[in-house]
DNA sequence: ATGTAC
């Protein structure tokens, strides 16, 4: 489906790529954060946008010599990854409970984090630098230690998939946990106490900015690099852990060799090229779809998921959806569904079936092929999986 | 989403 150029009377168009008219709270906040006088071209937004704080969850943003923290927000670094095994859906007959029981054992969910802290942990080259993060978190080294290859809550799951061919595919979604999260937020107050000061006129507080070339810049980037590297770690830490727990239930405990990986980020910021200028680029709720580049777009947790590559489509600034988007809020889910509901909406899927998980049913959440339907133009879809285990904090 | 406070 091709897209639509808003006129938002704010001083860049937005482009929208969503299957849903703008309610009105989410064209005010497309076309405050198009009003930046240092946003690049346009404002970028996918099938599955929604409300977010500052700025639309699933809303790509290029800047020129600025950056917006709110914007990125607080889970930064959040994203998924999936990986293919030589194993087929047949062979899981059976099993199902027990490697879910696994899974809970071998990977802290919710709270919990590591009890101890192992060596493939320690390895990890991002500890050198903790001491030149913001000052704020260095009382935090020793919980960010425990919670590296922890899942954390909400929307965060673990998955075992089957794809339409039958292959055996595993799946996590998860963040930088409580340490990314704080050091998001320490930035953000900074900004927002910078424009204050400087009694800077802001159409929203969230959208309080950085300036390039200033030290509250380049230390808010510093320190949103090391997160979102200590999310994508995290997520590596919990894959190889899942990767075990399968390969003791199929293979007798003999490691595999993954057929594919695909670890990416969808809530971050990077610099890319796009109109043949270096720009910062911000997806919050985003995936990169540059030509050929793997994705990952999940659906709720009784629907489809999709492993897809990118179009390379440049008025999206290279990018897809990350996942269905909520319909309703938690709250109003908790309201509308009962147990039997949420029983009968992930019936075939090995999961928790307790009032504690009402809110992520999957009628909470758009479904997920009118959200591919809208993006043909920035992805194809390369193998489209169903979960047959799902593991929620 | 997280952690802490209410």
């Amino acid at each position: 489906m091709p897209f639509e150029k808003l006129d938002l009377s704010a001083a860049a168009p937005v482009f929208s790529w969503a299957n849903h008219p703008l309610a009105e709270n989410e064209a005010r906040m497309a076309a405050n954060v198009a009003s930046l006088p240092f946003v690049f071209k346009h404002v970028a937004l996918m099938p599955d946008v929604h409300l977010g704080k500052g700025a639309l969850v699933g809303s790509v943003l290029a800047t020129r010599d600025a950056i917006i923290p709110a914007a990125v927000g607080v889970d930064v670094g959040c994203g998924t990854v999936a990986l293919k095994t030589p194993f087929v859906g047949d062979q899981l007959e059976g099993k199902l409970k027990q490697i879910r029981l696994d899974i809970e054992k071998m990977i802290p969910v919710g709270m919990a984090e590591n009890a101890q802290v192992e060596s493939e942990v320690t390895h990890w080259s991002g500890w050198r630098s903790f001491s030149a993060l913001h000052p704020g978190v260095q009382r935090c080294e020793q919980k960010a230690l425990k919670q590296a290859g922890s899942l954390g809550g909400g929307n965060h799951f673990i998955e075992i998939c089957v794809d339409t061919e039958q292959a055996v595919w595993l799946m996590l979604h998860s963040g930088s946990r409580g340490i990314g999260n704080l050091l998001a937020q320490r930035h953000i107050d900074t900004a927002r106490d910078l424009a204050k000061l400087a009694q800077m006129h802001l159409p929203d507080p969230d959208l309080a900015y950085f300036v390039s070339n200033t030290p509250e810049f380049d230390a808010y980037w510093h320190d949103l690099q090391w997160a979102q590297d200590y999310a994508r770690f995290n997520r590596e830490i919990m894959m190889a852990r899942l990767k075990r727990v399968v390969e003791k239930q199929l293979a007798g405990g003999r490691p595999f060799k993954p057929l594919l990986m695909v670890n990416c980020h969808h809530n971050y910021a990077e610099r890319e090229v796009h109109y043949g200028e270096k720009v910062y680029v911000t997806r919050k709720g985003a995936v990169r779809a540059q030509q050929g580049d793997l994705g990952i777009i999940p659906g709720s947790m009784g629907a489809k998921s999709f492993i897809v590559r990118g179009k390379g489509n440049r008025e999206s600034y290279c990018s897809c959806a990350h996942g269905a988007g909520r319909l309703m809020s938690r709250h109003r889910a908790k309201q509308t569904f009962s147990l039997d509901d949420f029983i009968a909406q992930t019936a075939g899927v090995e999961c928790r079936k307790d009032t504690g998980l009402i809110d992520e049913i999957p009628g909470a959440y758009k479904p997920i092929d009118g959200v591919m339907a809208q993006q043909s133009d920035l992805v194809e879809v390369v193998a489209t999986l169903k979960q047959v285990v799902c593991v929620k904090g």
